[in-house]
DNA sequence: GTGAAAGCGCTAACAG
DNA sequence: CTGTTAGCGCTTTCAC
């Protein structure tokens, strides 16, 4: 438990009061380029570090950037956070992270906490629609994916361009002769899966198909067994379908799995598309065609605009729509 | 932008000293029962709560806790994050997540931040065995899954019974009938893989066979394409076997694809055995017979171990085996 | 160009 | 039981 190494003990080591090696690590000018290399010399013998606490108790800021996400656990949502926290650890920031568990309670809980802990900076990746953020303090903040309902005005919001993922899906399938393409998605219609429907639609319009409303299925859940579960049933129904445009790559596998199981084979029979392109769809063994979209792009601007926001800079654009693209696999 | 409120509005309000706020809210006694309704009626009316940055200053000590861990987008180490922070949460703590991607470079620089940020303790899932963490300061840490290399002693270490998993899973495979069994792992050789490996040796013996050492595969990386490869090559060499144990289900699942690719079916002619037993080993077409590692317990432990070394209680065992079993599915 | 000093919000002696 | 006070490590006027 050796005692840390202070601004104080680097002072009088250098001979100069604690103001200059301040002004010096902050490079905020106003010494000689004397004392600045041996403040920095002896700095670096010291192997000193500024203690975050006090500097941050001062200016009333932190190098520390809340990132609250739904569920760390799904691969597309990992990936985002592994992209914003490379970036945001490379600008001097450190993460912290609260998982929500898409429970709107503990969303509000890990807010309060996130403002206790006077965080610079929020990333919000995909949180509950149905929370409404307070956030007093005026933290800046950027969203990811959903559209937030929050008290804040002026919100900063980046999205893939689900409406063209969803067009791209259904027109595939399409190209391909299907005409009656089962739409599997979220009943809560966030703003990003209704966004994919509507695309869904446009493509069904350019083909001068007309979708069926009962194809358009939401699920309460998320999950490969919601999915799997749903697909037997049309089948057990004998619900007549030969597309389905799955709105998540879990979904898709579900399905996948749920017509192998019935002995329907893919594509042959029913064809396939999913969506985040985690690496699930890839690597089973039928691999599935889905909608990529960029995490790495999505990362890099949430960090880029929330730096800025900090900086107090003004951001031109408020609202960002990144570019997705069709991967083809075996499944169309 | 509104000013917070500190603990001098609540103490002026009060009509009292912060002194005695500060105690009221961190219940030190010495205060009547009626300042401390009244204090605590005022902190709530005026929703304060104490600012982390003060108090961790004064006290040199946050309510944070860093968690290391090699591959944020793993499955696996999720699940592991999820739990340790779902846990750290109730107890009042917040994380700080550090992703390493297996980089030593990115790993000592993490390690500095969390000291700068002076984290009330650590958690390493899994870090890279050829890193010397320096810990100059001591902070209460607890290792998982690795043996750490480090100048620290004292080591509070959890991992699941790999040995016995090891077993467990070439056993299955024994009493199935196979004799010649590929063990799939990591070359690097890290503790756990090791210990895999000897209960994978170990089961043979049982079953009085003896394990050709050729069988025994150091992968250079830990991916569906790493195995994928390595066991198209083997089948193109024309080396016999009736199962591959793969220490990971990752490993797993790019052995059963390439197996059926070049139509080997499986279990008929070789079984495989997973480890980890994540989403992906039961919700392929061929569900992966796996061994399950209780993500649960390890997290509640760590953080139950790790509180306890912060608040300096003693603790009885500083290594800890947590028990595995086999998940039986459909490739064995 | 540099230093002295105030103070960020909080806790912990110490004195009463 | 309660208040006064010193100071955690740092930045930032303000003077010189």
């Amino acid at each position: 438990m050796k005692k840390q190494v202070t601004i104080k003990d680097i002072a009088k080591l250098a001979g100069v009061s604690v103001a200059t090696v301040s002004r010096v690590i902050n490079g905020n000018g106003r010494y000689s380029k004397d004392t600045e290399e041996r403040v920095l010399r002896i700095i670096k013998e010291h192997n000193y570090s500024p203690n975050m606490l006090g500097k941050g108790l001062r200016t009333n800021k932190t190098n520390t950037i809340g990132i609250v996400v739904p569920d760390i656990t799904n691969e597309f949502f990992a990936r985002i956070i592994q992209e914003v926290e490379k970036n945001l650890f490379r600008a001097g920031y450190t993460t912290l992270v609260c998982n929500t568990s898409e429970n709107p309670e503990l969303e509000k809980r890990y807010l309060e906490v996130l403002n206790l802990n006077r965080v610079s900076g929020t990333i919000y990746i995909a949180g509950d629609t149905r929370v409404k953020h307070e956030e007093p303090r005026g933290i800046p903040a950027v969203y990811i994916d959903r559209w937030p309902s929050t008290t804040r005005k002026d919100i900063v919001f980046i999205e893939s361009d689900n409406f063209e993922g969803g067009r791209l899906a259904a027109q595939e399938m399409l190209k391909c002769g299907c005409r009656r393409i089962i739409f599997l998605t979220d009943e809560r219609r966030t703003s990003a899966h209704q966004s994919r429907c509507e695309g869904y639609i446009r493509a069904h319009r350019e083909f001068g198909v007309v979708p069926d409303e009962r194809f358009i299925i939401g699920l309460s859940e998320i999950s490969f067994d919601a999915a799997y579960n749903e697909v037997i049933r049309l089948i057990d129904n004998n619900v007549k379908f030969d597309g389905i445009f799955a709105s998540t790559d879990w979904l898709a596998l579900g399905s996948l799995v749920a017509l192998e199981s019935r002995g329907i084979k893919v594509p042959e029979q029913v064809k396939i598309v999913g969506f985040d392109n985690i690496s699930i769809s890839k690597h089973c063994s039928t691999p599935i065609t889905t909608i990529n979209q960029n995490v790495t792009q999505m990362g890099e601007l949430a960090v880029d605009l929330l730096l800025k926001l900090i900086d107090g800079k003004e951001i031109d654009k408020k609202y960002y729509v990144l570019p997705v693209e069709l991967v083809k696999r075996s499944t169309t």
